[in-house]
DNA sequence: TGACAAATTCTTGTATACAAAAAGTTGACT
DNA sequence: AGTCAACTTTTTGTATACAAGAATTTGTCA
């Protein structure tokens, strides 16, 4: 948006947070983190207000600011939400979905299904991601697809792990297919409730993992 | 979040593009603003970045900040978007709320009610967000709460002129009455139901308007 | 020895100074 | 006279300096 300084640090901090080089609760030092990225301290504290809108850090005042990574409970609300919101865009993209958008839905499923095939994760991840997408897009709301994008985007690396369950990539194939086939049905409700599922298992596979590691934490 | 400064400047900036001081488009020069809230440019910037993140004014590098009031297209797309989550919410709330919050739901309406046989329209409008703001935080998501809030926050200004409609706080009544019904029911699907075009409502009577006002102008 | 208080130090929040880039203006050349 | 270019001015982006508040440390007293 603004200057290319703040933007790119921002950008550069958070993929810090999330590759765990700064864990949960971490204080962000202004001084130390300025001379790391060679900058002064009003560019970083701009990023790091960013940061904080989004969610990824906590200003507290007078304290500095904090890396504030979501809880359990913050995590499974998201992953919920995150169904709820793809039902809405899948609802209006029931109602709304053009032919060639359907057509690279199809396209999108096939480049998954090869990804299955070669067992390539990177690639199904990133087609997966490319028909989600084009959901959010056909929804034909901007504002919805945005917030979509930006919960897509925040819950990304904490999806990437869970592809791993066994047989998950087949079966989500399988749920794609369905879903394209009830957007070019036109079948709002249906879309949504497929699309809503489909989203779902994501949170349940998490809160799975979850009481597993609790547990045998006890 | 962090300094009260930066903050407060924020909120009365918004304050003042709300009530039409800063129309859309209008430039917002660093010096002149710091000036009249006799801060620097400093605290300022921080103020902008935050509007900036809420939509409220579009940062453009090397150029400034500029007033950004939604057009048209956009505020019918937020319209919508806010009749689905509220609708969301509904379906979630109807599973999870409480004997409490229905009371309070309950309690919420007959001050509504009140309200409208006084003809008193602040009133009416402070008890009807407090009803909706029920629902967001019984939907048991919190994540899902503050994006309601957000968006409700946002479309506030627009809203306001169009409770004049005639008759229109009435059957805005007779709907919350059959909203709470169905909560109180477990009805989720009859909640989303009725909440998404109870608030969708609001939506076409702007789409209305601004015909009337295309047609006027031609 | 332990606890409380004062002082020092460190860090954040704000202001100002400086640099770079864009916009506006003026002048020269065709 | 019109257009293009260079220069001036204005404004944003960044750095640094300064002020105020929080944390820590040290010293004193019980």
């Amino acid at each position: 948006m603004k200057q290319r300084r703040a933007d790119s640090i921002a950008e550069q901090l958070e993929e810090l947070i999330f590759d765990g080089t700064f864990p949960d609760g971490t204080r962000l030092d202004e001084i130390r983190i300025s001379e790391r990225f060679g900058v002064s301290r009003t560019p970083l504290r701009e990023a790091l207000q960013r940061l904080a809108l989004s969610g990824l850090v906590e200003l507290i005042p007078r304290r500095g600011a904090f890396v504030r990574q979501p809880g359990p409970i913050e995590l499974l609300e998201m992953f919920e939400a995150m169904a709820e919101i793809e039902a809405v865009c899948g609802r209006l993209a029931a109602m709304r979905i053009t032919e060639t958008a359907l057509d690279e839905l199809q396209t999108a499923n096939r480049n998954c299904q090869a990804a299955v095939n070669a067992q390539d994760r990177d690639s199904y991840y990133t087609e997966n991601e490319r028909f989600h997408k084009i959901i959010y897009q056909q929804s034909g709301n901007s504002y919805l697809e945005e917030q979509a994008i930006k919960l897509h985007k925040r819950l990304k690396p904490f999806r990437r792990q869970q592809l791993r369950a066994r047989g998950r990539m087949a079966q989500s194939m399988a749920e794609h297919e369905a879903i394209v086939e009830a957007l070019s049905r036109g079948a709002a409700d249906d879309a949504a409730n497929r699309l809503r599922s489909h989203v779902a298992v994501q949170g349940e596979k998490f809160h799975n993992l979850m009481t597993a590691l609790k547990a045998t934490a006890e």
